[in-house]
DNA sequence: CCCATTGAAAGACAAGCTGTCTCGCGAAAT
DNA sequence: ATTTCGCGAGACAGCTTGTCTTTCAATGGG
């Protein structure tokens, strides 16, 4: 009884599609919170079936926090930190995360009311976007361009690519995605750059108009 | 049958008494967001009666948030907003804002995981500060202090002063309470305020010492 | 002192939710 | 042909919110 091993490709690939089924009906159901039986219905799945493959209701949301880090739109940003001058980094990764999170909107809202029951998985997220603006701060002070302690800066940085500042302007104050980022990225400018310089006024006049 | 007109003190009292007791119990949970009929055990009281007095489980939230918000420690915050000089004001209005939240934390945050079942609530309590910052940024203003226009700078101090930007620098970097505020009075002023000038630099010192 | 009034307990009931488990079909792999 | 295994169907336990009815006991007007 214990003795023949299998080995399923298409098996697999329609479980694969049935998982595929049960995100995609968790997309269609925000910003609204379903529960678990209404994603089933809506994948025509058995509700047993979700707690085959995802475990619990933690594990939906879980998996679909990580659907979420994988479709990206992180190009841009990936793009921006890869750029050799800090300052361009610096504006491009604001620009691009804030435009991430205009994308996601939904999802993030949704992830964020269901986050006592993530958990560490959302910390895991945000460890990322720590080491990012590390980096970011690292390569802003060896190019001397920091008015202020680089773990200043850091802790700035933070919250300010935090979806939460994001949101305060979006839906707080009713800006545009883009009038959001340039707030954002005029804040961190003015905050964490040297001397309102020709460098630095160029930079408020561009965040300024955006937002006009 | 329907006749006497009763004016019972006594029984009015204890009814206060009770709706006391609830919310006590309720505090006594947090930051753990307790069922309705936790807080009705903790209490010694019939989870009906909570039902009774205050409706429902969002109307007892409800409650907590008013309970919160009259409890105060609010004085500080009012006597920056009355001080002659705007800076002052900006300084010490930061300054108490922060400290409020350092204080009613687990509050806040068990309020904030409701956020879903409070709906208006929040937002007729947000408006208050909404108020609060477009006076200020008018003052600073007037003073011809702003370095940005007056909307983006209410736009800013809006994102600055919000229960998430603290949150994100409490928890998310580990700071304390007061090298929040100092983070947040850092970014406030270099953001919003004209040049580093002799002013801008004192600033700078006060808040960079309290940070380190 | 009597008793209408009313705050509050007790508890039944409906409905929705998560989580677990069992049973059985039918398609895929060997 | 026979073994696996993905999945539907559904029962079950336990927790939750919310509603409603019944009962108890104190309060205070007359």
């Amino acid at each position: 009884m214990t003795s023949r091993r299998y080995e399923q490709r298409l098996r697999a690939q329609s479980a694969e599609q049935t998982r595929r089924r049960i995100l995609d009906a968790m997309y269609d159901q925000l910003p609204k919170i379903p529960s678990v039986d209404a994603v089933a219905r809506q994948a025509g799945v058995a509700r047993s079936t979700v707690y085959l493959v995802f475990g619990s209701r933690a594990g939906l949301f879980d998996a679909l926090l990580r659907d979420v880090s994988e479709r990206g739109g992180f190009a841009d940003l990936v793009r921006a930190v890869r750029d050799p001058d800090p300052l361009t980094h610096l504006r491009g990764a604001i620009l691009a995360n804030t435009r991430i999170y205009g994308r996601q909107r939904d999802v993030l809202v949704a992830l964020r009311a269901e986050a006592a029951a993530l958990e560490g998985a959302l910390e895991r997220t945000e460890q990322g976007r720590l080491g990012g603006l590390e980096h970011l701060a690292s390569r802003l002070a060896e190019h001397d361009l920091l008015a202020v302690p680089k773990d200043v800066a850091v802790d700035v940085l933070w919250m300010l690519t935090g979806f939460e500042a994001f949101e305060a302007l979006r839906t707080g104050r009713g800006l545009s995605v883009d009038a959001a980022a340039a707030r954002l990225l005029a804040t961190a400018e003015r905050t964490l750059l040297r001397v309102p310089s020709p460098e630095g006024a160029r930079n408020e006049q561009s965040s300024r108009d955006v937002s006009a």
